[in-house]
DNA sequence: CAGATATGACAAC
DNA sequence: TTGTCCTATCTGG
């Protein structure tokens, strides 16, 4: 469940099980094998995100490049490491804690100037304070490209996955198929700070939901929605549901690869 | 048990 | 725009 809020509770998460220790870093699979080696035995300075991106730091400037993509897992638990399982990428342990990864798009060391490579294609992530809101909206107006697309581009702004931007964009009243120039610039501010008192809640929570006070199933009397992803939002996954406030179905479209939901009644 | 699916990103057309 | 990659989990038969 890789959008930025996951990424920013692994960062906090990781630094609390291994920050300032040494570590045993293996590879089961094998994949990162050459990686591990370099590592084991050194002491895990930290861990930070920005984005996606999960950077963990060891002593003599070495960093491993974490990116979940859509499929990647970690699982972390107390004492010695259980007997691996499947496909296990980077295992990490200390003396109290151990950690899997699975499935990543990429876990790979860098140098220094490889993480400045990394960090100079990423925009302002809003969960970081100071980030850039003025300098995102610089490109999205610009641009003729979809908004949802702008927003979940992680050039643009760095950590927006197909939920918090379909939601925000529901939220926002905007049809996700606006092209970036036409979304009025007297909106973008509201928006991105939706966005990151979403995100932010997103991370305290450890789910995303999006949907506001009045329209929550105790307030609504309806039945708390269950799926995969668990929160409670508006038009994700919701096609052909009646929109929670004015009950037309939700649509679902295809938009370069991607789902896209919407309730064409509330988002003219 | 095969097939579909998933909150992502990139290369190649 | 399409194809490819990474892995686990859910679905239907």
């Amino acid at each position: 469940m890789p959008e930025g809020h996951t990424i920013h509770r692994l960062a906090s998460r990781h630094r609390n099980l291994f920050g300032g220790t040494t570590v045993r870093v293996s590879s089961p699979q094998g994949r990162f094998a050459a990686g591990a080696a370099v590592l084991d035995g050194l002491r895990f300075v930290g861990a930070v995100a920005h984005g996606k991106h999960l950077l963990h730091r060891y002593e003599g400037d070495r960093t491993v490049h974490i990116h979940l993509g859509l499929y990647g897992k970690v699982t972390d638990g107390d004492g010695a490491p259980p007997e691996p399982f499947g496909e296990i990428r980077l295992r990490m342990s200390n003396d109290a804690h151990w950690l899997d990864l699975r499935g990543p798009t990429a876990c790979e060391l860098l140098d220094p100037p490889g993480v400045d490579t990394l960090m100079a294609r990423l925009g302002p992530d809003p969960l970081k304070r100071g980030a850039d809101a003025v300098a995102a909206y610089a490109k999205i107006a610009r641009s003729t490209r979809p908004i949802v697309s702008l927003l979940m581009d992680q050039s643009i702004v760095a950590g927006i996955g197909l939920i918090f931007a379909t939601e925000a964009l529901y939220r926002a009243g905007v049809n996700p198929t606006t092209p970036g120039r036409d979304f009025p610039a007297q909106e973008w501010l509201p928006l991105w700070t939706d966005l990151r008192a979403l995100m932010a809640a997103a991370v305290i929570a450890g789910r995303i939901d999006t949907v506001r006070e009045e329209h929550t199933p105790e307030a609504m009397g309806r039945e708390p929605r269950v799926d995969r992803h668990g929160g409670e939002v508006y038009v994700y996954r919701r096609t052909g549901q009646p929109c929670l406030v004015c009950g037309t179905d939700v649509r679902q479209d295809a938009l370069s690869g991607r789902n896209l939901y919407w309730c064409p009644t509330c988002q003219k």
